[in-house]
DNA sequence: CGTCATTTTGAAGCCCGTCAATCTAGGTGG
DNA sequence: CCACCTAGATTGACGGGCTTCAAAATGACG
């Protein structure tokens, strides 16, 4: 068993931290106009989670949404033989959490892949801020709806067709958010859990890849990937 | 190309026919008290669909929601390779069109699976509804996570393990709603669609199924079934 | 009765899963 | 500094399950 870490790394947010999220522009709030901004601000938290930390598990209850202020989270789901599925992946300006919308516990277990960001909200404070701006609602529903196109996304792209496309598409979903060609990586574990596949298949495809250059590994978790060879791949 | 029948076939709701909906008690407006039920009435449309016909495609302007009274729809997503992916099933009480919500066209294209009636709500209904009743919200949400939950399952049950047990699966999940362990049945197309097998896969896996006794078909798209046999295979 | 769509069945081939061994990198302690 | 340990990645060999291609059977319908 790993240990869980418990959230006393929380601190305020500053209103420097919120000028400098990555995620202003996208996130949940970005509808919100800047009083309303620092209004809600007080209720927030921001904190840090490294690769294998838990921001929390299937059934706890739920009491706060999380922006994603930077990189991958995982949201991984048990199957009843107990097989682990990561069945969602949210990147930078993604709401993880929203079923503490619904004030029931959460569905899945979200888990940190990178070093990464997050800041935290109270599901009440939705709830409250949307009972005094019922034109809010739409920006909720805009979460979700991300969700649900993910997801349809990792039916139709990431569970069907060879493994080499697979891992294709995979790549290139990484990269879609970053610039200059490049990838943040997932553990060849993550990768199968993602693709329907095993370990040892996902290594033998990125072998492959790094052996004919389709990329190249610049660091530990990110690689450099020629878009182009890659989406011929994906096709197949 | 499938020809495309239109909505002409939409008539005004009666207090009869909700009063006798089978989603009554789980629909959408479940929540609502009866004078609220009322006035939304005038609004809603009912209509009937028969396999293979289209409530709506992916790209369409999205106006309305449906509540669907009976029976089964599936919402299909396409591939960049053009592949078709059955990637959610609707059954009674479930809503689809969520996306009218957020003023996006649909991202899936509905069709139904078998005869189905649908209650058809005009999405601006429900938004200014919810803007004078600001606690309705958690009950769209909850719609909402009902979508994301079985797109879990999805992926989680259906698109991982042996051929044997996804049918196995699929054919428990759609017995699920079902009394006397009987079960609705797709077309071995769709199964393969909704399983990520090929048609071929499907048919030989049911026709297995059949001989050994699990299944016993007792209309062309209607079967019984032994439901703890198939919980068996379905660990598997 | 003939037509067409769907289902079923067959045979061949290959991709992927399984099991196991080896390699690499990072961390620890002597 | 280096031997040691461990987790993760890589590679190999083999077998089985699924796909592919093709043909036959079934059943609905005019």
């Amino acid at each position: 068993m790993t240990e869980i870490r418990h959230s006393r790394s929380f601190r305020p947010v500053t209103p420097i931290d919120c000028l400098a999220c990555p995620a202003r522009n996208i996130d949940l709030f970005s509808g919100a106009n800047c009083a309303d901004r620092a209004e809600l601000l007080g209720c927030l938290r921001t904190g840090a989670f490294e690769p294998k930390d838990t921001l929390y598990h299937t059934g706890d209850r739920a009491e706060y949404l999380y922006l994603v202020r930077s990189d991958l989270v995982k949201l991984v789901r048990y199957s009843a033989g107990g097989a682990e599925r990561i069945v969602q992946l949210a990147r930078t300006g993604d709401t993880v959490g929203l079923a503490a919308l619904c004030h029931i516990p959460y569905r899945r277990t979200a888990v940190a892949m990178s070093h990464c960001e997050v800041c935290r909200v109270p599901a009440d404070l939705v709830l409250a801020y949307n009972r005094r701006h019922p034109e809010f609602v739409p920006s909720i529903l805009v979460q979700y709806q991300r969700g649900i196109d993910v997801a349809d996304t990792f039916l139709t792209e990431l569970s069907t067709g060879s493994a080499h496309a697979r891992v294709a598409r995979l790549i290139l979903f990484l990269a879609e958010r970053n610039e200059r060609e490049e990838s943040p990586l997932a553990t060849r574990e993550e990768m199968g859990s993602l693709l329907g596949l095993t370990t040892e298949t996902a290594s033998r495809v990125m072998a492959e890849f790094r052996r004919d250059g389709l990329i190249e590994v610049t660091a530990p978790d990110r690689c450099r990937c020629n878009i182009a060879a890659l989406e011929k791949i994906a096709l197949a």
